[in-house]
DNA sequence: AGAATAAGAACGAACGTTCGTTTTTATTTG
DNA sequence: CAAATAAAAACGAACGTTCGTTCTTATTCT
């Protein structure tokens, strides 16, 4: 085995402790858990901890960093050179509502951050994200031939918005009393934003 | 002064930790928050606070129940009969993102509760203001032969989505580094949603 | 006077971190 | 290939501090 592809002890434990405390922040929040819980979940003992992180908050920059999952959301925003505006946004669209149903982590860690660190100067997840989601703008500048003239940033914070709230809300509202809101909206959602930027003629 | 206006001490100090301790959680959160923090800011010795409130938790869960805004927003959603269904978007929305404007500690605190207490049995708020806010989906309802038949309560969710991710992205991106997106883009976002869902015939 | 409230010391539990030490792993030497 | 050595990692007790809560005593109201 080479020294590339095996992990060493340390490295595993390493692990192991980001793996624990990525949970317990997600389950609790930063402040309400504490390095014994993250201790016991890792299987480790306290004191072992700080062989491989020097302070609680430099775990949860680490968590923050390697967790967020916009490295994987990006590449499946990506535009077919031949396929229609339309094309391109049912599939983005669906693409990114499954991811991030695959990763209710991500979300619940943005809250955290944004709950327990605001104002603190922390790595921020947005500020790091925001320059790689920025190239994705210009799918919606190459295609405004097809639009109604909405600046293309506008429409790239429209689409971004209503399909994370179209997550967010089937998050939240999942266990509500009253279950008025249908499954399987999510083309209905597709349908509204579609109308909502195409020019008149190309719509569907 | 009569007993009914005139606020006793006691009860103008509750208000004093209430409103100390709304300060504090949305600041830090909850757990980040101790009580010797609280009574500081409220001008009280901490044993004084346990006058008054049995728990720490106590105190939070009736400072979520005091402060959400709901009561407020809803009111303004409301629906003039002789409009137009274009001018009620235009208004509601309107509406909507400055009462959110003026009262960004909601959000605040509606990440608290979701990344502190979520799971525990705490009085949830979305629980509590579901029922409330159920009512405005009869607006959607009522407008029905001047939209595309989509589901009013996809309808619904589609608005307070799209408006409230309008107003997240502000509050969130207002300090990003590239100062890419445009100020005044909600009559953009207006002009989405009514292309969106209106029949076509209706579109402006 | 008597009830309500404020004050702050006191409590034990829990916090993040450090410590000296032991145990495990990796590297060097013979 | 072992034995010796160095380095890394694990351990759990202990540190000083802070936590939420309780208690006792003083003060303020009506």
């Amino acid at each position: 085995m080479t020294k590339t592809e095996a992990l060493t002890k340390g490295e595993r434990t390493r692990q192991a402790v980001l793996d624990a405390a990525h949970q317990l922040f997600v389950e609790q929040g930063f402040a309400a858990t504490s390095m014994r819980q993250i201790a016991d979940r890792a299987g480790l003992a306290l004191g072992g901890i700080y062989n491989h992180f020097p302070t609680k908050e430099s775990i949860f920059s680490e968590v923050i960093m390697a967790y967020h999952p916009f490295h994987q959301v990006i590449p499946l925003l990506k535009d077919t050179p031949g396929d229609t505006f339309e094309v391109f946004v049912r599939n983005a669209a669906k693409s990114m509502v499954a991811e991030l149903g695959r990763r209710p982590d991500f979300i619940k860690l943005m809250f955290v951050e944004l709950v327990e660190f605001e104002g603190k100067n922390m790595p921020n997840m947005l500020q790091t994200v925001f320059p790689q989601v920025l190239p994705l703008v210009q799918r919606f500048t190459d295609r405004q031939d097809e639009l109604r003239g909405i600046p293309p940033f506008t429409l790239f914070r429209s689409f971004l918005g209503l399909f994370f709230s179209y997550y967010m809300t089937e998050f939240l509202l999942v266990n509500m009393p009253a279950n008025l809101f249908q499954k399987d909206s999510l083309d209905d959602f597709v349908d509204i934003y579609l109308h909502g930027v195409l020019a008149p003629k190309d719509v569907i």
